[in-house]
RNA sequence: CGGGGCGUAGCUCAGCCUGGUAGAGCAUUGCGUUUGGGACGCAAGGGCCGAAGGUUCAAAUCCUUUCGCCCCGACCA
C-alpha cells in the first residue's frame, strides 16, 4: 500500500475519549473510528490486524478438527424461546422486529442456533462427535461499553460448539479445545493463562477463562512462572489422543494460576518464591462444558446403538477476536506506539522514503516496494523525515526500511527492528533478506 | 443502573461565571525557505457553538427539554 493514498488517518494528539493505551493507539494509528458507543468502523490497518488474528484463530480451530461454518447475525426469537433464554437474557440482547411484526434479535451468542442446526441435520450416534465454529459479529448491549474495542457492544467473536455422545467424550473435546487455545494465543505472541471460572448452575470444574498478561490489564493475576517455559505450539501433545490431552490438562491445571478474586494464599505459598509471578491480565477467551442444557430442552437427539435416542453433551468455546486486537496492543507497545508481533502485524515492513522526489531514493524505495508488496507499506508522502519516523513507530510495523539520501548514494539503506530499536545499514539485497527472513 | 463530567473547525481546547460581529495551536490548501526524529514565514479555506423550545433589542453564553459521548462503580468475549 502507498501511504499517500491510503485511509490511514494517524493522529498526533490523543482523542479525548481514549484513556487506555490500546484505545488511544488504535485511534492514533488510524485503525478504527468510533461510530457510536461501543461500535467501531475498522479502517485498513485495523482490519488487516483483525484478519491476521482471525487467520491464526481459524488455523488452530481447523487443526483441532472443528469445522468452520457461518451463522447469521440476526436470529429468530422463537429459537431463544425454546431454550428459555429469550426472557432470561435481559436488556443486553438487542431485540428487533421486522416488517411482518416477527421478533428477531441480533445474536449475542449462538448456542440455540447451532443446536437447531444439529437437531435438523444429525440423526445417528455414528455421526458424533463433531464440532463447528464460526467467526461472526456479535452484539451485546452492554450497559457501559468502554476501552475501545476491548469492551465494545458489537464485537467479532470466534465461537465453537462441540457435540459428544456422553460426558467422557465432552471432556475430551473440552481439553482439545483448551490445547488449541493455548497454541492460538502463543502464536499470536501472547502469554495466556487458563484460570478456573465459575460454571454457574452446571457445576463441575469445566469452565476456564483465558487471561492474557498485559501490564494494563483489568484484573490482578497470580501465577507460577512455570507457565512461561512451556511451548504449547510444539508437538508434545497430540490433539487427537485422549491420553495425551489428559496429560496436557493435568500438567496445565497442576500449575498455580488464579485471578485476584480466586487467589488462594495457601496454595500460593507452596509455589517456590522465585517462581511467583504477579501481573495484570485481560480475559480473551472462555470455554464451557454445559452438558444437555440446550440439547435437552430443544429436542436434539441422535439414535444410539440400540435405536434409543441419546441426548448429546455440548460445550461452547469463545475467543474475543476483536478484543484480542486491543489486548495485543496492551501487551506490545511503548511510548512511541505499537510494537506488533510478526504474526499479526498489519504489514511486515514500512518503507520510509526520507526524500520523496529525489531520483535516487525514489528508485530504491520503488524497488524495495515491488519486492515486498503487498506486505509492505510504502511511505511515499511528501513529509519530513521526522513525521515518517513517528508514524512508522506509531503503526508498529516489525521492520522499517529507511531510504535516505545519505545511504542511497552508496546503494545502502537502513533497517530498523521496531521491537528492539536496533538499526543496521545494509545493501538493498541484504535488507530484503533480513526483512524476509 | 447509581454517581460524576463533557458536547464550540478534522484533532486538542479557550470563550460561557458577568449576553453585544466565533477564537488559538495543530491539521488542510497555495507560495517561499528548509529537509535523517512530528520545521519556519506569508496567505487562504474551513463552524446552524449537538438539537429543539423559551427569555431578551440581542444568546455559544441565561432558562427548560432532549439527543449524543466519556469517566468511576456494579455486570461481561
Amino acid at each position: 500500500m502507498r501511504l499517500s493514498r491510503s485511509l490511514i488517518p494517524t493522529l498526533k494528539e490523543t482523542p479525548a475519549e481514549a484513556t487506555i493505551a490500546s484505545h488511544r493507539l488504535m485511534l492514533r494509528a488510524g485503525m478504527v473510528r468510533q461510530e457510536a458507543a461501543g461500535i467501531y468502523a475498522w479502517l485498513p490497518i485495523g482490519l488487516r490486524v483483525l484478519s491476521h488474528v482471525a487467520r491464526i484463530v481459524r488455523a488452530e480451530q481447523d487443526r483441532a478438527g472443528a469445522q468452520e461454518i457461518l451463522m447469521p447475525t440476526i436470529q429468530p426469537a422463537d429459537l431463544w424461546r425454546e431454550s428459555g433464554r429469550y426472557d432470561d437474557y435481559g436488556l443486553e440482547m438487542l431485540r428487533i422486529r421486522d416488517r411482518h411484526e416477527r421478533d428477531l434479535l441480533y445474536g449475542p451468542t449462538n448456542e440455540e442456533m447451532v443446536t437447531d442446526l444439529f437437531r435438523n441435520a444429525v440423526r445417528s450416534y455414528r455421526q458424533l462427535p463433531q464440532s463447528v465454529y464460526h467467526i461472526q459479529w456479535k452484539f451485546r448491549d452492554e450497559v457501559r461499553p468502554r476501552f475501545g474495542v476491548m469492551r465494545g457492544r458489537e464485537f467479532l467473536m470466534k465461537d465453537a460448539y462441540s457435540f459428544d455422545l456422553d460426558y467422557a467424550g465432552a471432556v475430551v473435546s473440552y481439553r482439545r479445545m483448551m490445547l488449541a487455545y493455548m497454541r492460538t494465543f502463543q502464536r499470536l505472541g501472547l502469554r495466556a493463562i487458563p484460570m478456573v471460572a465459575d460454571t454457574g448452575p452446571i457445576g463441575g470444574d469445566l469452565s476456564h477463562e483465558f487471561i492474557v498478561l498485559a501490564p494494563t490489564g483489568e484484573s490482578e493475576v497470580f501465577y507460577d512462572a512455570a507457565f512461561e517455559a512451556i511451548d504449547w505450539t510444539g508437538d508434545d501433545y497430540d490433539l487427537f489422543s485422549s491420553e495425551q490431552l489428559e496429560q496436557f490438562y493435568t500438567r496445565m491445571t497442576g500449575i498455580y494460576a488464579a485471578t485476584e478474586d480466586k487467589h488462594d494464599a495457601q496454595a500460593w505459598a507452596r509455589v517456590a518464591p522465585a517462581s511467583q509471578r504477579q501481573g495484570r491480565g485481560i480475559e480473551v477467551g472462555h470455554i464451557f462444558y454445559f452438558g444437555e442444557k440446550y440439547s435437552r430442552p430443544m429436542g436434539l437427539t441422535v439414535a444410539g446403538p440400540d435405536g434409543a435416542p441419546l441426548v448429546p453433551h455440548m460445550g461452547s468455546y469463545g475467543i474475543g477476536v476483536s478484543r484480542l486486537v486491543g489486548a495485543l496492543i496492551e501487551a506490545h507497545h511503548d511510548e512511541a506506539g505499537i510494537k506488533w508481533p510478526d504474526s499479526v502485524a498489519p504489514f511486515r515492513a514500512a518503507i520510509l522514503n526520507l526524500k520523496q522526489g529525489d531520483a535516487t531514493t525514489d528508485a530504491i524505495a520503488e524497488r524495495l516496494y515491488s519486492a515486498l508488496a503487498p506486505d509492505a507499506l510504502y511511505d511515499d508522502r511528501e513529509e519530513r523525515a521526522g513525521v515518517k519516523f513517528a508514524d512508522a513507530d506509531l503503526l508498529g510495523h516489525p521492520w522499517q526500511i529507511i531510504v535516505g539520501p545519505r545511504g542511497a548514494a552508496n546503494g545502502m539503506v537502513e533497517v530498523k527492528r521496531r521491537l528492539t530499536g536496533e538499526r543496521v545499514e545494509l545493501s538493498l539485497e541484504d535488507a530484503l533478506t533480513r526483512v524476509c527472513a
